[in-house]
DNA sequence: ACAATATGCAACCAAATGGTTGCATATTGT
DNA sequence: ACAATATGCAACCATTTGGTTGCATATTGT
């Protein structure tokens, strides 16, 4: 996993827009853009070039169906974002483990 | 938590030189400005530039000490980040016992 | 066939972002 | 006292971002 992947979906997360549009599809249902579009309080163009920002980060997929594309929640995607901050997590605590070792000796 | 703190994180981690000077720190070892501010390809004011926005999010905290100002990354802020993904995630994998349950019925 | 629906694409715009340079200020070491 | 060091602040600039409108296109339902 290169550090761009992960600077690019915390970036997608990273916007009120985009971050409502990923928690509205995290129950795991595909919703077609039109949907999703919806009570954004932005247009349905500019709620397209949120989802597509979501997509080129992969934090959501597009699937074609008809005239509807349906988007859906790619969950490997969120794992990585969350392992990172994970991994970071546990240098942090492995320095505070070090120094409690140091305290008491 | 409030939404707008969570994507105030996620924008400040989605920015390569931001994610790099949080990793920099992840270590805990509080580092001065200066410090922090080489081998980033950037000015120095450049650099304290994108640790204010880490200040601003939270995930960095500042200790002035003389003519220094030491940085100190600030876990929780961090936490806070990944317990938000992993909310998401948690939503995701119920739907999919879900739907799991529904296939073998 | 035709109207309605769902989406795509491009041009455009204001505001935010990421960076710079220049200069001022406070602290430290000799 | 004075030079060196560490930082702060403000103005400025190019690019990116987040949004808009207008129009074109493809699919669906009657």
């Amino acid at each position: 996993m290169s550090q761009t992947a992960v600077v690019q979906i915390f970036k997608a997360l990273g916007d009120p827009v985009r971050l409502q549009i990923v928690q509205r599809l995290s129950n795991g249902v595909p919703l077609c853009m039109g949907e999703l579009s919806k009570d954004l309080g932005i247009s349905r163009q500019g709620a397209r070039k949120q989802i597509q920002a979501l997509v080129s980060a992969n934090v959501v997929q597009l699937h074609p169906a008809g005239r509807e594309v349906k988007v859906q929640l790619d969950a490997a995607t969120l794992a990585q974002g969350r392992d990172f901050i994970a991994a970071l997590e546990a240098q942090w605590d492995q320095r505070l483990q070090a120094l409690k070792q140091f305290a008491e000796q």
